[in-house]
DNA sequence: CGCACAAAACGTAATCATTCTTATTTACAT
DNA sequence: ATGTAAATAAGAATGATTACGTTTTGTGCG
C-alpha cells in the first residue's frame, strides 16, 4: 500500500484529502511496523497544534475501515499498521520496535477439519519477539 | 487444572487460600470457556458484598503469574480461563459465549526457518467464530 | 486455643486508552 | 465564489484497569 494508492482509496469512497489525513499516510509509510495511536498524536503535534484526539483515532478506524491500515491489540493498546493487501500473510512483531516480519504459513488449512459445525469469521496468528537489530541492541 | 491442583499451586507459592480466591477459581471451573474482568465481577457481587476491583484483579494476575489462568485480548478486554496444563495447544473461541475448542495445529514448527536471526518470546494462534450452538441460536 | 504478623481485601481515587458531543472550520463540487 | 457535507477542535465522558492507605483475615507457632 502506497500512499498514492491510499489516497485513490479515500476518494474512491467520497471521503476528502486533508492535510492532516496526508500526514498521517506519512507517518504510517514512514513506519514499517506497528504503531500506536499516542505514537501518531505525538508525531501529528508537532505539526499541528491542538490536534484533537478524536481526529486521530476517527481517522485510524477510517483508514481501517476501508483497508488502508490493518490492526492488532498488544497490551491493551491497539497498533496500526499499513495494510499489506497483495496477500494474506501473518506477522512476526518485534515487541521493542514494532516493526514486522512477513511470515508465509498459514494455519488455517490444516485446521478446518478440527472445525465442522463452526462459523469461523477470523483468525490471528503473530509471533512476539526480537528483531534482529533490537535483538543485539 | 482442577481446583484443587489451583489450590495446591497457590499453597505452594505461598498464597493464602480464601474463600473469595475458591469461589474465583470455582467460577472458571464451571466456566468452561475464556471469561471478562466484569463477569467474575459481577459473579462475586452475589455472594459478598461490596467487592472491590482491586480484589478481582490482583487474583486475576496471581493466577496468570502463577499459572492457573491463561489470558486473551478480545475487543479491549482481558478475557481469562483455566489453563490447560497439559500440552501445548491453540483455541477456536466463540465470540459469543467465550466457549473455546482446542486446536491441534501449531503452525511455530513451519516457521523457525523464516526467523533464524530472530528471537521468538510468545506466539498467538487463535481463531474467532461462532460455537454450533451459538451459531444455530 | 489464641496471638502476631504478613497477606488479602476494602473503598475509593487515579490513570490510561478510547469514544462521544457540540460548535466551528474546511474541502471540494457546482 | 459559494453552499454543503465532511472534518476538526476542545474537552467531557466512559470503561477497563491500576494504585493507595487502611482495615480485616489466614495461618503458623507457642
Amino acid at each position: 500500500m502506497s500512499i498514492e494508492e491510499a489516497i485513490e482509496l479515500l476518494k474512491q469512497h467520497g471521503y476528502k484529502t486533508t492535510g492532516k489525513r496526508k500526514d498521517i499516510l506519512a507517518f504510517f509509510s514512514r513506519a514499517d511496523g506497528y504503531r500506536t495511536a499516542k505514537e501518531l498524536i505525538r508525531h501529528l503535534e508537532e505539526s499541528y497544534d491542538g490536534i484533537s484526539f478524536d481526529t486521530v483515532y476517527r481517522n485510524l478506524h477510517l483508514y481501517n475501515d476501508v483497508g488502508i491500515l490493518e490492526t492488532t491489540e498488544l497490551n491493551g493498546e491497539k497498533h496500526f499498521r499499513f495494510n499489506c493487501t497483495d496477500h494474506h500473510h501473518h506477522h512476526f512483531i518485534c515487541k521493542d520496535c514494532g516493526k514486522t516480519k512477513e511470515i508465509s504459513v498459514c494455519p488455517m488449512d490444516a485446521v478446518q477439519s478440527d472445525l465442522h459445525q463452526y462459523e469461523i469469521e477470523d483468525h490471528k496468528f503473530e509471533i512476539y519477539g526480537l528483531c534482529p537489530a533490537c535483538k543485539s541492541a
